[in-house]
DNA sequence: ACCTGAACACCGTTCAAGT
DNA sequence: ACCTGAACACCGTTCAAGT
């Protein structure tokens, strides 16, 4: 029956993707269906197809959005002192990590449960805003190994964020036999200590070339 | 049309358990279908379902060899020296682990794909397969942490475990921003060794309770 | 230009009917 | 006792046809 209602284009994208993230952040993204989300959104499926590519294209999208608000959930669960210690900044990044796979479990799930089949484009900015999760990481990671060793700045700060989506996703599904439930954040402030700890005892036993050579050419910063 | 074959019950349920698992091996658990499984198997669907009493328990059934296929791959990749040091075993332990993520990345995709929706029931074993898992762990882990340290021992087996997912995890799916592929093996020995660092030096410490005061009741062992 | 909904080729699961 | 395959209620995706 011709134009439906009076969304712009712009509108209708934010509306299906508002519902979207809806559906899966109550029933997870197995009940994502394009029937169930035209039906919710007062469309027909084939609109759900004008808008995006295929269902993987919605669900990245999405993601993208999830990134986006976990990104703004851990910068906001930093301590407000600039100067506190990094010790502090990382398990404070930690809790907050482990808050959000709680309770925005679904959500989060979608963001690893995808595994990309068909080449389903990235948009933009995504690659970046995983850089920018490792960069809160890896700035408190900075001050505790010092200047320079970027390679073992680097490995150190996806060893934490993979430990602890290793120890988030796993008890999730009981795959750690952890015996109550809240000893996850237990877990997760232990293996945070055990790990900061070796990183200082091999930091000072077998340093990096503490400060490479001063980049020789331009003056421009050499991070992008 | 009857009875279609001469398989046993048992031999029908090897059959079919043989030819799921080489469909998930090749194409993923996505692909793992109860129609493709009837017609590779020369059985219609409904016999799939007098077997398996649904697909869910069909992969669980899957998961739960390839758990044994993943302990026998460990166990036969540990150093053949019986007093190599605890740290050496632990190498080799996390290199086999990371070999099969490659090597048998789909079957081992399907151990953590699956979301329990509705009550799969676990086969029998399938919790001790994974406690034996953990055992692997917990017994270098136990050389270097000295006995007692139980809470310890636990919680850094279960980091290991988590951090060692982690990082297979999500460097298949390119979350971990890897430079070169390879690298993972880098990435896994240096999480190990700074983990391995820091434990040592916080049971130095901060020793828990060394020796536990000895069972009073009974002479059993309450492992269990 | 935008939207619809029938159509195609699939699913998981059930169960009356066959042998 | 074992096996079949039609049937039901769904899917993702496409696209001619409508307004």
């Amino acid at each position: 029956m011709g134009r439906r209602s009076d969304h712009s284009p712009a509108e209708l994208k934010g509306l299906l993707l508002d519902r979207a993230t809806a559906i899966i952040a109550a029933d997870g993204v197995a009940a994502l269906t394009a029937r169930r989300l035209a039906t919710q959104t007062g469309y027909s499926v084939g609109t759900v197809y004008n808008v995006f590519a295929h269902l993987d294209d919605l669900i990245v999208q999405v993601n993208a959005r999830t990134l986006a608000h976990l990104h703004h959930h851990l910068t906001a669960a930093q301590p407000r002192a600039p100067d506190a210690p990094p010790d502090a900044r990382l398990h404070a990044l930690a809790a907050a990590y482990v808050a959000f796979t709680t309770r925005s479990r679904h959500l989060w799930n979608a963001l690893f449960d995808h595994r990309p089949t068909r080449e389903v484009a990235l948009p933009p900015g995504y690659a970046a805003q995983i850089v920018a999760l490792f960069a809160l990481i890896e700035a408190p990671l900075t001050e505790i190994l010092g200047p320079g060793h970027e390679a073992a700045r680097a490995r150190a700060a996806r060893a934490l964020w993979a430990g602890l989506h290793g120890l988030c996703s796993l008890s999730q599904t009981d795959k750690l036999a952890l015996i109550s439930p809240d000893s996850l954040d237990v877990l997760v402030a232990s293996f945070l200590d055990d790990y900061l700890a070796g990183l200082r005892v091999r930091a000072a036993t077998a340093p990096d070339p503490p400060t490479p050579a001063p980049p020789r050419r331009g003056s421009k910063s050499p991070q992008f």
